[in-house]
DNA sequence: ATTTTTATTTCGACTGTCAAAATAAATTAT
DNA sequence: ATAATTTATTTTGACAGTCGAAATAAAAAT
């Protein structure tokens, strides 16, 4: 071996990160204040000081400055704790300051909801579909039909959206909003963003549906009072999302976290990549699908909705057939070998297994869980969290308003204050 | 179902992430400067300005304060490009401000290196050991033996030093400095780093080896010009580190990475852990011993070194002994399904396959990172760049003395001027 | 009516920043 | 040799944002 034995540096190339200017989004005091006042919905300034650590005094400063530019406003409901003292005047956020809209595109129905700057929803829409390869213009197209619905629906009219978010599945890179794949989309690594920001009269941003689904969590639910957890969510495919420090981890180049597609058996099951072995080949609809039509007896009837043949796997299994409920243990399995890879290589504190389908619970069963613990049990590590949430079919649509906010925000944020 | 179907904000209670206050990294000025100067070897004033994108005025004014504190100096070298003008004046960071020692702990050596402020390597030492789990203790004892012979080797006194940094192998927890697991040490979840600081005179950190090898490849190797890179690392187990945007990601409870004990195959080989189907069950050191020890014909020899079997089973497979080569080709399968799973989740754009011991290149060979590109082919994925770097035995001091600088600087740089 | 308590605002000082002007130190042109 | 030009660095003045302390405001308790 004829490496070097030590490391010599060369004569003036330092040593050290090479990448420096890359900008942290580190956050200014008038982004943690907003967010502050957001985030506990009504909150007075003396409490604003006390929970971000900066003066009383650059607190109001801040606050006369959003006051004016009509992003927050005092609440009238004074909320007086100790009784002594000259009450706090609780701040909010207005409302009616910006309105966005969240839409989720997926195989069977797209949906969408309308929000206030506040994050209440004001309306949603839902649009029926078949899952099949579109041109893009196509989505497009149903998209801005959706756009029309929800604006209905809320009383909105388009002049007054500030910002939209999108999301759909696939492979969807959030940071130039393009989309390299989609299940919904003909084209391969379309210029989806622009076509959508040619189409409609405000900014888009485009984000995986998983990622909407975290959104949805970190804004809305579980996630809210956490710093760090991940998000799984199993659909006609499996979608994994990731907090970390608070914002949402996209992989190095903004294609990460394909837990679908990590392999968990060598030459083994067929996934709709065309692949072996791919977690999701075990586990997503799709998956426990194949193996009723092999393995089923009864037949599947009318009123069972979108997943007729899933439905009845599930309801066979109930009433005790062996052979589904079989399939359902298997996937438990690999689901379980799924999460503790999750927790082994991102070691997050909780997982949230989310969507609006959760309802198949053999896959959420005790054992499932315990053999995820069990497969990551060691010496010093604290046993993860695992919580199942069932939402409603509009979370995904509400996590992309959610990042519309986000967006929106930062974008108003960030730069000067708002010159009078 | 009865889930909600859309998400309500309750009152008072807001929407939004509500943890605001963890402070983020953010570098001020005075750390850039100062990284950009170490980073660069030899800089001028203006284009230190240039690469951080602050004014030259501010530059100076910071210089200043780092030249009075002795953390700069200006170089002689004066090095001009275009001739004309006044002549820039290149900065370097002052060798002789700190000195730092970094320590490795492993199975059959440790070693450690002492560097100055610069980074140069002054002096290493090395301690050959036994692979038994020892009383910390012992390790304690161990290592400021290590530590002698490294100062006297650099000619430097215990008081010169101003940190240290020690990396291992199993699980430590780099932020509360406890070892919850670790296979030289006999205790579980042991306070490491508080008993080394109680012995030693001045501040210690620790860390997984495997994130040696990351942090000395962002200081000294390939990663240096990249933000984004992933590090796996082949010894007796296997490591991994993960480089996100110029900073270490270490897992939501800083114990992820644990690609070792990822699961690739149901019910798989045995592992070191005691469970079937990690990926190192079927990689790593003991498990190609292992199987040599099953299927080998020809017997290691004296001069075979630290792991005879090993490298007898390496010369039976580059003899033509087919037994010999299809256990490095079955191991060479599956770990391109783990460099597959890194990019599925984690998607840098380079993977640095990197360690003092890299010579097996059965591993390493086209076919199997041709596997690993097929497994993650897809629509709009740039093809992941793969390296392999040996490096010599003291790569890990040397990522452990980088960690020991980082933390120095930090918190050299983080607070108010240094007052005069 | 006065005191006490708590929230908010105002004020002065200070740091870090930039842009622009001034200065310094070299080369090139005359 | 001297002046003009070029480039690097320093100085200066202005200004945002920040804090601590003092002042003010608005309530309850005495």
């Amino acid at each position: 071996m004829n490496a070097p034995e030590t490391l010599h540096i060369q004569n003036g190339l330092g040593c050290g990160p090479m990448l420096l200017n890359e900008l942290s989004p580190n956050r200014t005091h008038r982004q943690q204040v907003f967010e502050c006042v957001r985030a506990a919905g009504a909150i007075s300034r003396i409490d604003v000081a006390k929970s971000l650590g900066i003066s009383p005094g650059s607190v109001t400063a801040i606050v006369t400055d959003l006051m004016e530019a009509e992003l927050l406003y005092e609440t009238d409901e004074t909320r007086r704790d100790s009784g002594r003292g000259r009450p706090p005047v609780a701040l909010s956020v207005s409302p009616r300051a910006r309105y966005v809209v969240g839409v989720k595109l997926s195989d069977h129905s797209h949906t969408a909801v309308a929000t206030d700057f506040a994050g209440n929803t004001l309306g949603s829409a839902s649009l029926q579909t078949t899952p099949k390869r579109r041109p893009m213009a196509e989505a497009v197209a149903e998209t801005q039909e959706l756009l029309d619905r929800v604006l209905r629906d809320a009383g909105l009219a388009p002049a007054d959206i500030s910002a939209m978010a999108i999301g759909l599945p696939g492979i969807v890179d959030h940071a130039s909003g393009r989309v390299p794949w989609c299940p919904l989309i003909a084209e391969e690594n379309c210029a989806m963003r622009a076509a959508l920001e040619d189409a409609l009269p405000f900014a888009v941003h485009i984000d995986n549906d998983a990622n909407m689904v975290t959104i949805a969590e970190l804004w809305f639910g579980a996630g809210r009072a956490r710093s760090d957890f991940a998000v799984v969510t199993i659909e006609n495919g499996l979608g994994m999302g990731l907090v970390t420090q608070n914002q949402v981890f996209r992989g190095g180049q903004g294609q990460g976290l394909e837990l679908g597609h990590t392999k968990v058996q060598m030459d083994g099951a067929l996934c709709r990549c065309g692949r072996r072995g791919c977690l999701e080949a075990y586990v997503a609809d799709y998956a426990l699908e194949r193996e009723a039509a092999t393995a089923l007896l009864t037949k599947a009837t009318e009123e069972d909705g979108d997943r007729p043949v899933l439905q009845a796997l599930f309801k066979s299994a109930k009433a005790g057939h062996a052979p589904a409920q079989a399939i359902f243990q298997r996937a438990g399995r690999y689901l379980a070998a799924g999460l503790a890879n999750i927790i082994q290589l991102f070691d997050p504190p909780l997982i949230l297994i989310s969507g609006a389908r959760m309802q198949y619970d053999y896959l959420y069963a005790d054992e499932v869980l315990a053999a995820t613990r069990e497969m990551t049990a060691q010496a010093g590590r604290a046993p993860v969290e695992i919580e199942i949430h069932t939402w409603g079919d509009l979370v995904w649509a509400q996590g992309a308003a959610a990042l519309a906010l986000q967006n929106l925000t930062d974008e108003l944020l960030r730069n000067q204050r708002v010159t009078a």
